[in-house]
DNA sequence: TCTGGGGTCCTAGGACCC
DNA sequence: TCTGGGGTCCTAGGACCC
């Protein structure tokens, strides 16, 4: 899809449509443009940028905080469209996804039939200013080569046969796999195009990046055998982070975000009845370095407090550093489907009719519906400066 | 008073086992 | 005349993607 997010704001709010709009994370200060509308690209607004240099690049962008359930309602919708063509859908990010059409479309000219009809289908479905670029190809990485070659509202075909074509209109980073630092590596190689990585025998490059030398080799044929995988159903690992609204160095202060993050985490395993053996915890300091650490509790945990307990021992070490702190993440890993052991003790049931009981009433009255006294605690200290009234997690 | 938040996959090295 | 070869699980860190 094109500018995602800042299409899905443009097509629910008409006051937005053909204006330069920029979508941030909740505080614009301390965010970057998540996705910026045609109209604010050719303006000189990317992608990633910090809202800030945004703002001072482009006076008149109109920044808009990202609303997350807005993009969930419009991926359903939109993955339901994919599914009228095909149920060999792999999604790959919240705004993209494979379709094997071999069946649907019989032959190539068909395919692109195809690729015209799921154009006019989402116009539908989703709305005239969600637009999408779609690549037709043989293999995911050419139809994905081919994609981004036309934007806004493309739709480039690559005849089979005529992969080298696109690839040597290419640069190396434009394919998705090389990044700057493997660019950077081929170019110590002396390899500055796809012509002369194709010209370079297959154990020079297992020599410089193992397997992947392997995947490039072939890539820069235009090959890729890899099918299509339908389902998303198996995501690997559950994860929030934070940025907290300035830098701290205050321990209480950052694990209370953490705790946020655990919950939230939490929240969802229970929903999708999963529980987790790992448990990462890291931070982001101040000058952007980074650090975390991750271990495999003895029981698969979906109880946000115990997430926390596991994750706040993980960061501690990096606490107190002489750093401060700028953002606080959590992550589960390791998913395996059931909840948590059942209980013995009392305590423990009780907390798990009470977390259920919580997770209705955040399903029916919405995320801000409760929050935890330790968090109201620290509002109020920001405000008063006394002593927190509440210390118990 | 720059630089969000969500992911996947891979490699290296250590502990441990047969 | 010391020290093979197979494997699993785990953690840290990095590259890459949207």
């Amino acid at each position: 899809m094109n500018s995602y997010f800042a299409s899905a704001e443009q097509q629910a709010n008409p006051f937005l449509r053909g204006r330069a709009v920029g979508v941030t994370g909740r505080r614009p200060e301390r965010s970057v443009v998540a996705a910026a509308s045609r109209e604010a690209k050719r303006l000189g607004i990317r992608t990633a940028m910090g809202a800030w240099e945004a703002r001072r690049t482009l006076p008149s962008l109109l920044l808009v905080a990202a609303d997350a359930e807005k993009y969930e309602d419009l991926t359903r919708r939109l993955n339901a469209v994919f599914h009228e063509f095909t149920d060999l859908v792999e999604p790959t990010s919240v705004d993209e996804s494979f379709l094997d059409v071999t069946d649907a479309a019989g032959d190539f000219l068909g395919a692109v039939v195809v690729a015209q009809a799921i154009k006019e289908r989402l116009s539908q479905e989703c709305g005239e200013w969600m637009t999408a670029s779609i690549g037709v190809a043989t293999s995911k990485e050419m139809a994905k080569l081919a994609s981004d070659r036309q934007k806004p509202d493309g739709l480039v075909v690559v005849p089979p046969g005529r992969e080298t074509e696109l690839l040597d209109a290419s640069k190396l980073t434009d394919l998705c796999g090389i990044g700057p630092r493997v660019e950077a590596r081929l170019f110590g190689m002396g390899i500055r195009s796809f012509r002369e990585l194709r010209e370079r025998p297959v154990l020079d490059l297992t020599a410089e990046f193992h397997s992947y030398g392997e995947w490039l080799h072939r890539a820069a044929r235009g090959e890729g055998d890899d099918a299509v995988v339908p389902g998303d159903g198996n995501q690997k690992t559950y994860g929030h982070s934070y940025t907290l609204p300035r830098d701290a160095d205050d321990a209480e202060d950052i694990e209370r975000f953490l705790l946020l993050q655990c919950d939230k985490v939490a929240r969802r395993l229970r929903r999708d009845g999963l529980a987790a053996r790992g448990v990462a915890a890291y931070v982001r300091f101040g000058d952007f370095s980074e650090a975390g650490r991750q271990r495999q509790s003895q029981e698969p945990v979906n109880d946000g407090l115990k997430i926390f307990k596991l994750a706040r021992e993980l960061i501690r070490p990096f606490l107190n550093s002489g750093k401060s702190v700028r953002l606080v993440g959590v992550s589960a890993s390791n998913l395996a489907r059931g909840t948590q052991q059942a209980s013995l003790f009392e305590k423990e049931r009780r907390m798990r009719s009470a977390l259920a009981a919580l997770d209705a009433i955040q399903s029916r009255y919405g995320d801000d519906a409760w929050t935890r006294a330790s968090v109201i605690a620290q509002r109020h200290r920001r405000h008063h400066r006394g002593p927190p009234r509440v210390k118990k997690f």
